[in-house]
DNA sequence: TCAATAGTTCAGTCATCATTGAAACGTAGC
DNA sequence: GCTACGTTTCAATGATGACTGAACTATTGA
């Protein structure tokens, strides 16, 4: 949490450590079907307890996933009433994809050409991209 | 390994299962540097030897985490005298990324915009993007 | 064929992780 | 305050993963 943007809005530059605890963090089944559930459920996020139905796990085991996920700094938590809505932490996993890609760059840019052809054509980017 | 292309070279399309595991294999810190090592020496590879001695790892760990990558679909291998050359599987390596932004883009371009701009920043789009 | 080199496999150990049920905590409404 | 609901914490278990040294396989060169 102490590292410094690297000048695009809404990418959370990471390190080695933090990578590695991101990835592990999305490395497991459940976890990885969190996130999925999150992004998709967009900014607002989702309770707990319906999450802990999408992705069908019990409650003491969705908690335990949540605390992995946010230690990892991929999803967020607010309290709104009596429930607590989780959502997906946008520049963590921004960060993630662009630490992935910094490697492909080093000195081969004909490397990861394809996987920025992939996002393109996937999301065109916007006029606005300091969306976080 | 069965998985048709999605119509855009050099990213592998893959399914959830095979994204655990290949962020699973990536959640682990000598693996983690292995990637990174095998990426950057480019596509001729790098020796078991010498990758042991850049990560910092005995040959019997490196062996162990290699078979783990292999398994993943992250690295290939091939034999060249008595050596073994590893090197990066960067269609792979694009296919998770490209997983991750699927996830992104459903119904809100907008959150993953930051991430094609940070790409875009990272390595320009060439104009032949069908390298492998 | 023999020795040397490069990697892998095997068996075993220690640590970490995923999962579960029960109990505890905090919040909302009566 | 009391009760119901939503969520987390705790304790315990089984499974999986990381690492090590020794033994094994494959290739090269004499």
């Amino acid at each position: 949490m102490t590292d410094a943007p690297q000048g695009i809005d809404g990418v959370l530059a990471i390190d080695e450590a933090r990578a590695v605890a991101a990835f592990a963090a999305l490395g497991q089944e459940n976890r990885l079907r969190i996130v999925r559930v999150l992004v998709t459920a967009g900014p607002d996020g989702m309770a707990a307890g319906r999450l802990a139905g999408a992705v069908g796990v019990s409650g003491t085991n969705l908690s335990f996933h949540l605390k992995e996920l946010s230690h990892a700094g991929l999803v967020r938590s607010r309290r709104a009433g009596r429930s607590i809505l989780y959502s997906a932490a946008y520049p963590a996993l921004s960060g993630l994809i662009q630490f992935l890609m910094r490697d492909c760059c080093q000195g081969r840019p004909e490397v990861c050409a394809p996987a920025v052809a992939a996002l393109a054509a996937c999301c065109p980017p916007t006029r606005d991209p300091s969306h976080a």
